[in-house]
DNA sequence: TACTTATACTTACCCAAAGTAAGTACATAC
DNA sequence: GTATGTACTTACTTTGGGTAAGTATAAGTA
């Protein structure tokens, strides 16, 4: 049966053990800035302004499959949580730059580093894949 | 007037990473798993998993908010991307185990990184907030 | 005996988020 | 005058995530 644990008192005992933060209680903002941090685009979007400025079209080309709105939503949202600082030049036609801020260049450096061991060790993981018969170990009732 | 495009001629580290994995090529695998691993859930289950083993109901109540559904569904990703390990003992009730593989170990390192950073840095985030107008910076047309 | 509780799921359904396509205003090039 | 490029927004459609309920089984409770 379903237990509706929406705001148990556990929340606190449980919070004592990870006591970083209440990532783990739902009503944190923090959760909304990793969220925008590590969308499916926000990590592209910070990680392609690392080493410098560049233009909305820029950025449009260079990440294969982001639509407009979704990059001028996640720019918007990045810009909003003080990760990129947006510059326009009034301007026809438009010329837009976006810049990782000092805490964005923090951020990106650390979805970068995510991202890179990732790439790197895909090998691995696909071969976990691979292997999908393993994935679950049984054990007998009274082994334990 | 003529916009100029500095598109192509990229910093090399942009570059190297194209070549490599090239995450910003929209059918890299790697992104899947990147996805995965970044998910809103997928965070907190492998921050909850750092520490040791743990079974699925006490994930479930750890981290506030989950639905058994996208609890199950996120585990086996994760399992079926190498960085978990699921053992089920064969009883009634069930009981099942996930604890982070050597290679979990690592992402989930990076991924509470990352999250600590930003559970720790959010009062910076959320006064950038506060100042929205500030946002975008407006230059003049000629003083470019 | 019958009812409840607990576990680790799956399945059906619904809605909000993501994706698609088109529109906007203006200028320069052909 | 048609096309192109810029940085967007807005309607519409699709998809994925969230909610609630169902499932099998055994121990505990009334």
């Amino acid at each position: 049966m379903m237990t509706p644990d929406r705001d148990l008192p556990q929340a606190t005992g449980l919070t004592e053990r990870f006591e970083k933060g209440d990532l783990f209680a739902a009503p944190c903002p923090s959760r909304e800035v990793l969220a925008h941090v590590s969308s499916r685009w926000g990590v592209l979007i910070l990680i392609a302004l690392r080493g410098g400025t560049h233009r909305f079209s820029e950025l449009r080309r260079r990440i294969s499959g982001v639509s407009e709105k979704m990059l001028s939503q996640t720019l918007q949202e990045l810009t909003h949580d003080g990760f990129i600082l947006r510059v326009s030049h009034p301007v026809v036609p438009p010329f837009v730059e976006y810049t990782l801020t000092p805490l964005g260049e923090v951020v990106a450096e650390k979805v970068a580093d995510l991202a890179d061991w990732i790439e790197l060790n895909l090998m691995e993981a696909l071969k976990a894949r691979a292997a999908t018969e393993e994935d679950t170990v049984k054990r007998e009732p009274n082994s334990k």
